[in-house]
DNA sequence: TGCAATTAGTTAGGAAGCTAATTATAATTT
DNA sequence: AAATTATAATTAGCTTCCTAACTAATTGCA
């Protein structure tokens, strides 16, 4: 007997809001990855580029060229910190306000489009499951390498 | 005002979901989407190259190498078709069987082990949401292409 | 105080997915 | 029946992520 792989529905499912949000976001010049980051940096500015990977859940290695790209674009500078010489600030600058905003238009747009095969009340128990197995998986990947390392 | 991207909560659940069953898999040779493959030809024996693409949600040049390196390990056949000279049918080839069986015994482990962050009846509901987002992203991912084409 | 361990950002190299284009075969239309 | 269109597998080239290794700066400890 077999059973189906949730880990491949997940993996099936992420490639494929990616690619409906990189649709959406072409046309002003960002991917789903730049734009979430640029809109992150506008929301909480002053942030460090270890404090925004690990809110993109991705690695510091990853956001580099996705920075250095919005940098090219002028919307977004790294600023040497002045507390800690080893970090570097993003500050959004103001050519980005109004791409922002529409960036956050599309990808709100998008999401409702996708819940909206939800009931009312799965819309909202979804993300807090998603947000659960996220917890769980990181806190599994945590045992795997403390168990492999003693 | 800003929300949180559920996008790429769902991105980062599936990059740890496959990272944790790479993990596991790894002793025996496969990765994520090699062992679920094998374990699906074992599955569904004669199955297509493009069937097998779309069970795994994968495009067809994706699954190229998957094979290449499933048939250089001996596990798999790609078989001329006999109703179709432009298929290849997969077969499992025999040394493939007890490998089988230890990948569906990890990947079902580490499903429990995911699942158990939730509540039983979180556990049934979850995989029917994600199979609705998958079926409802198909659905917006066709219309955007057909839009495009008028 | 000075040596060791940790942390921030980067570079280099590799894995796994994609689209577009190619070739051979099949199906459809005229 | 011939010509067009569509499909199966592949190749080539691109994107985006990763880990490992590096440099510079900070923190902790003895």
């Amino acid at each position: 007997m077999s059973f189906q792989s949730i880990g491949l529905l997940i993996h099936s499912l992420s490639r494929q809001w990616r690619s409906l949000l990189d649709q959406q976001l072409a046309p002003l010049g960002f991917t789903q990855c730049s734009g979430v980051a640029l809109a992150y940096i506008a929301e909480h500015q002053g942030l460090s580029q270890t404090e925004l990977a690990r809110l993109l859940g991705i690695e510091t290695p990853s956001l580099v060229p996705v920075l250095d790209q919005l940098e090219k674009q002028a919307l977004v500078k790294r600023q040497p910190s002045e507390q800690d010489r080893r970090q570097k600030v993003l500050v959004l600058l103001p050519d980005a306000l109004p791409l922002v905003a529409q960036i956050n238009e599309r990808r709100l747009a998008l999401q409702q489009q996708m819940l909206d095969c939800l009931s009312a009340e799965q819309q909202q128990l979804f993300p807090l499951l998603i947000q659960q197995l996220v917890q769980q998986s990181s806190l599994l990947l945590e045992q795997q390498k403390s168990g492999v390392q003693p």
